[in-house]
DNA sequence: GTGAGGATCGTCT
DNA sequence: GACGATCCTCACA
């Protein structure tokens, strides 16, 4: 069972395609011949100008450029003076868009994944990746190692693969978290899964 | 289990 | 100078 490396083509889409497809696959972290990976369960989407809620409404400045950006590329901003988030840029040059990665389920290097996020291996799994700024810090990402990394290039130290599973259920909720934009429904989680951030 | 409040700082007005 | 696509801890039930 191989993984196969999702494609530029696969995020120059609408985000509000890319974000339910991305369910079930595979975010992957090297570290030298160590690796990280884990299942994506819950993401959402902010799209451009229509979309009060997303960085990209307020037009492009230094911060969210990648967003308008080539797709595929990863977007990550600082936020309550804490905590990473992670996205990746959608849609062709010039046109904005994104995915938040909420929520994953952790599959392999675990321990290294607790150590990262600085809690006892014995605490609850559902902890450790869930929540946008968990799974960052969890993946040891940060704005200055990884935004606007490309994530379709196999030498690239975080890629996003597919491993051939089929297709999961997908629920569709409202965004949490934000104040703007709060109903419209482009929240994707897996259907049953019980590493999702927050209510279902 | 649920909710309130604080931490903390880069980014844009 | 205000605020945010969050997380954690601590009450209280």
């Amino acid at each position: 069972m191989g993984l196969r490396i999702l494609s530029r083509s696969f995020y120059d889409r609408d985000p509000r395609v890319v974000g339910p497809d991305l369910l079930g696959k595979i975010l992957v972290r090297k570290q030298g011949e160590r690796k990280l990976t884990a299942r994506i369960v819950e993401v959402e989407a902010y799209l451009g100008a229509d979309d009060p809620a997303a960085h990209a409404a307020i037009g492009k400045t230094p911060r969210n450029a990648v967003l308008f950006g080539s797709p595929g590329h990863a977007y990550v901003y600082f936020i309550y003076g804490n905590h990473y988030c992670l996205n990746v840029s959608c849609l062709p040059d010039g046109t904005p868009g994104g995915i938040l990665f909420r929520a994953l389920e952790p599959l392999e290097g675990l321990d290294a994944m607790f150590k990262l996020r600085g809690i006892s291996s014995d605490s609850d799994l559902r902890r450790l990746t869930s929540g946008p700024g968990r799974l960052a810090a969890a993946f040891a990402i940060t704005r200055e190692r990884d935004n606007g990394k490309d994530l379709t290039n196999a030498r690239s130290d975080l890629q996003i693969a597919d491993d051939g599973r089929s297709p999961p259920e997908v629920l569709i909720t409202k965004r949490i978290g934000i104040k703007k934009a709060v109903e419209m429904p482009l929240r994707y989680i897996i259907a049953g899964s019980r590493f999702v951030s927050g209510r279902v």
